[in-house]
DNA sequence: ACTGAAACTTCTGACGT
DNA sequence: ACGTCAGAAGTTTCAGT
């Protein structure tokens, strides 16, 4: 349950290259490969690693379009809620959604090939859905930092 | 340069699960793990693939509260975004940063322990930076949705 | 708890199709 | 471009300290 120094080396670098064989690891942290084995297998069981994800590149496959996009909800009650929650999960243009304090809104990231798909996106896909009420969307113009490591 | 199905099947799988071996990718999308191996090389190469990263539990680690902060620059020109830009490579609880159309805004996801840190990484460490007007922060309540993967 | 070695699995380059 | 195969590399279990 209580992590040492070697497991928080673990952590960083795994998540600087999830691909790190073990003896890798053991090398950079003066360790036995075993010994990573083990308390990596244990970091996985006990879900301090959720997973491994290959990091894709956005522009390469032609979805270099990102936007975040506010979305205010029709009403703000559980149901509705879940109608959105159920939307945005099947949606594989979402990257994120998150729901936020304020007015109760929601922000979603969105990639998209190109800004008429985006505006499709919006006006066919989103807009229409009995869940939302409007949207207001934000085009990325820079991505200053992105898929930035939890301190650990 | 271009990708057929096989690729995109990779790219698919390896953004589900970045540890997946050559010989359990070569059982998913029937071709012999050589060739997944060659094939996984050409797309580390050609930078369709950038990395693989382990996904951590934010709770488990102690930095629970996630947050979006809205930030405007107290000068819209270009040495002064290349400092905020700066700032924010250089601070680790923000995992991401954009710049926006609109109002030429940015915004920045930023995670810390509890609401107290929070509040202190927003008052002595961004509003007195030279680069910095306002903020306006949101804090996240839940996450619906997050490391989605790219549709490809 | 850790190391080191042994048994097993995976990787990858050479070769043939 | 693909599959087969074999040597190299990595993984993981287990005995020993």
């Amino acid at each position: 349950m209580h992590l040492d120094e070697f497991d928080r080396k673990l952590l960083r670098l795994l998540q600087l290259d999830g691909r790190l064989t073990n003896n890798e690891l053991s090398q950079k942290i003066n360790l036995s490969a075993s010994q990573c084995s083990r308390r990596r297998t244990r970091l996985e069981q006990e879900g301090f690693i959720k997973g491994y994800r290959a990091d894709l590149d956005r522009e390469k496959l032609g979805v270099g379009i990102v936007n975040l996009i506010t979305v205010t909800l029709a009403t703000h009650n559980r149901d509705n809620a879940q109608r959105f929650a159920r939307l945005v999960g099947g949606l594989p243009e979402v990257l994120e959604a998150y729901s936020l304090t304020g007015e109760m809104d929601y922000i979603i990231k969105v990639v998209t090939p190109d800004l008429r798909s985006l505006s499709a996106f919006v006006s066919d896909v989103l807009l229409p859905h009995e869940s939302v009420q409007h949207v207001k969307t934000a085009i990325v113009l820079d991505t200053l930092k992105e898929g930035g490591a939890l301190p650990v």
